[in-house]
DNA sequence: TAACATATGTTAGAGATGCTAACTTTATGA
DNA sequence: TCATAAAGTTAGCATCTCTAACATATGTTA
């Protein structure tokens, strides 16, 4: 953005076809705009994101888009969604390692959901923030249904359930609620503001404790 | 919108300089725009909501705001500083007739709470959901800070605490986070969707009782 | 390999928006 | 009463989203 260039290799580990500089088709200008429109979510913001802005941060011109993306919303909804993959995987992850069964792996849930609503706010805002009619994508609900019955397995496992029982669903739902609520408001103001100096894992442990009885 | 008419009276319940119907000046414009703001964010949502809307809707031109906002997020700044002002008056008068020192005061206030995230999602959206930067306004942090406040000194009462201490302010936390939490998931998908039939108010006063001990 | 079809860029421009400048009309109060 | 301030108006600039028409690269097939 601060410099001029044009056509910089923005590939983000997808390969472009030709491995030249300076072609005429940028190589993977799908993949480009989306990690433009990510960062610059994250910069500036859900609400200042332009379309324009992204195609200056990706050296195309402002018409270039809607070759790869129906219109606006079609570019964050993608940009989302690639987070969504992100979170999950990052989810999963965090599980690994934890023996099953543990209410300590409902409590790793908990925290990588907080984490990710602070390391990508912009993103997060996108697909829980806004107005029903902002970003209204199957996709998007589909990929959170996934996020959610990850953390109902392991609620049922907690609870010696045999399976995802209207128990289940209904102390999932509880505890979704919880995190959600707790993501936004770390979101804004932080965990050591205004008196409140609690420590996230503390916090998250005690809800699932009495959460899962 | 749909009809054409200009200068309509528009007072909202202030009472314009003049009694007469079609002044040069408007009587209230200030007041006329705000109500017209809350209207369309909640109509069209907030993402889609522009001043020129708001100015078709009082009838003026699409300067005269400027009048009376320094912009655009001004202007949605006070909206929702409005209906920040409507929802503490009910969460106040869903108290009355509650016995002091009562749980069931604490899931009176969640039910209002939640309440108006159904009612006006669009003030809700814009109030809680955005991304940090979107509207950081001093006055919206402190009438949060202040029906947070109402919350913990009922909070306080039903612990036999001697005032507003750590604990309570813990619990505070606790709850709020999960009715905040709670609001957003039921204005994205409502109660009884996706096999989730439960009754909100059975689910705040099981969370409460979790909450207080 | 030539030539066509398709994918993916570009420039030009229409229509809407946020906001400012300059002007006009009404209200106020010395 | 009349100057001044408050609160409207029109005109217009810069920017934004998105479309149309055109240009260039890619790759498939005769």
């Amino acid at each position: 953005m601060s410099n001029g260039q044009k056509n910089q290799d923005y590939d983000a580990g997808s390969q472009p076809r030709t491995t030249g500089k300076k072609t005429y088709h940028h190589g993977d200008l799908r993949a480009a705009l989306i990690e433009a429109t990510r960062q610059l979510v994250e910069e500036k913001g859900p609400d200042s994101f332009s379309v324009s802005d992204a195609c200056r941060l990706a050296g195309v011109s402002t018409a270039a888009p809607y070759k790869h993306f129906k219109n606006k919303t079609e570019m964050l909804v993608a940009a989302v969604l690639e987070g969504m993959l992100r979170h999950r995987s990052r989810m999963l992850a965090a599980l690994e390692g934890i023996p099953e069964g543990s209410p300590e792996r409902v409590t790793a849930i908990g925290m990588e959901y907080v984490s990710f609503a602070l390391r990508e706010p912009g993103i997060f805002s996108l697909k829980f923030g806004g107005f029903t009619d902002r970003i209204a994508d199957p996709r998007l609900e589909e990929g959170g249904q996934q996020s959610f019955n990850i953390l109902l397995t392991e609620i049922a496992k907690c609870l010696d359930e045999p399976g995802i029982t209207e128990e289940v669903r209904r102390r999932g739902f509880l505890l979704w609620s919880f995190v959600h609520g707790l993501s936004f408001i770390l979101r804004e103001q932080g965990l050591a503001e205004k008196g409140q100096e609690f420590d996230l894992h503390d916090l998250l442990e005690d809800v699932a404790r009495r959460m899962l009885n």
